[in-house]
DNA sequence: TACCAGGTAAAAA
DNA sequence: TTTTTACATGGT
């Protein structure tokens, strides 16, 4: 059986509603009360049970993929001994509890993911990401394998624009499809490097850098800070809803020290799911 | 109808 | 050097 022990708490509930909240993901769809995403072509249904989740099929890939969607690589219990010491984080870790920020498995994936989300709402970006997924990725079951570098190098600039894209966005996915950076050694840099790294493709900011680093690395000390919404997240819970500047919330994390990340996420969720 | 939304690069000052 | 502008879509 594909039963997947999880340490606790976990909440699937929670931990997925980022799935849910910004309208349908084709590559990681919600789909009756389950996550489904395409594994080396195989598409996998990850479903709540006792004790942990279902996941078909299993293998030791997909437990891998499985294990990032989960987030199973925090660590909860030092972060909510430590949120027990600040008062609005100790409300969200317990209205929250049990909640694993999803990691993106795919590096690419996170990357465009990231361009598309730039300047515009996650609900744009979102509508935008499923058309290049329709169009370029491949379908199994019900959701889609994202595309690789490779299924977009030989797109156009034009084909990209045709799904919605900036005629600047489409120069950066295809610059990065035609020459993608070494993920593998990204893994093992650490992170002012992967963030030089980042930064020095076109299109690729600070807060794209940071967000690689917070959703796909899992970096415990990844801040974004100067993310839309964590900056609205940190202006309502911590500064009664005063306009805060990049600069200030880059600050401010220095408090949550060794982890942001963890932080970030929690303060995000909590003002979706469970406001100030 | 405007305006804003989980930025970034390039032009202008 | 710092400030302003262009970008494309979807929701309100």
């Amino acid at each position: 059986m594909g039963l997947l022990r999880l340490p606790q708490p976990y909440d699937f509930e929670i931990s997925t509603e980022r799935f849910r909240a910004f309208g349908p993901d084709l590559a990681n769809l919600w789909h009756e009360g389950g996550l489904h995403r395409v594994v080396s072509g195989r598409e996998v249904r990850i479903e709540p049970a006792p004790g942990g989740v279902l996941v078909e099929p299993l293998d030791a890939e997909i437990e891998h993929a499985a294990g990032k969607l989960l987030g199973l690589e925090f660590e909860l219990e030092p972060f909510y001994a430590f949120a027990a010491g600040d008062e609005v984080l100790a409300r969200l870790a317990a209205r929250l509890s049990g909640l694993r920020p999803p990691l993106a498995p795919d590096p690419f994936e996170s990357i465009v993911g990231s361009i598309t989300a730039q300047q515009v709402s996650l609900y744009a970006a979102f509508a935008v990401r499923n058309r290049l997924i329709e169009r370029f990725g491949r379908r199994a079951g019900y959701a889609y394998a994202f595309p690789n570098p490779a299924d977009l190098a030989g797109a156009a600039e034009d084909d990209l624009v045709a799904l919605g894209f900036s005629r600047r966005k489409a120069e950066y996915v295809l610059a990065l499809a035609r020459d993608p950076l070494d993920w593998a050694e990204l893994e093992h840099l650490p992170d002012d490097v992967v963030k030089e790294r980042i930064r020095a493709r076109r299109g690729l900011g600070e807060w794209t850098a940071d967000w690689f680093l917070a959703r796909h690395l899992a970096r415990p000390e990844a801040w974004p800070a100067g993310d839309l919404g964590l900056r609205k997240a940190v202006s309502a819970f911590y500064l009664g809803g005063r306009d805060v500047s990049i600069e200030e919330v880059r600050e401010m994390g220095s408090r949550f020290a060794p982890f942001q990340n963890l932080t970030a996420h929690y303060l995000l969720t909590g003002l979706r799911m469970v406001g100030t």
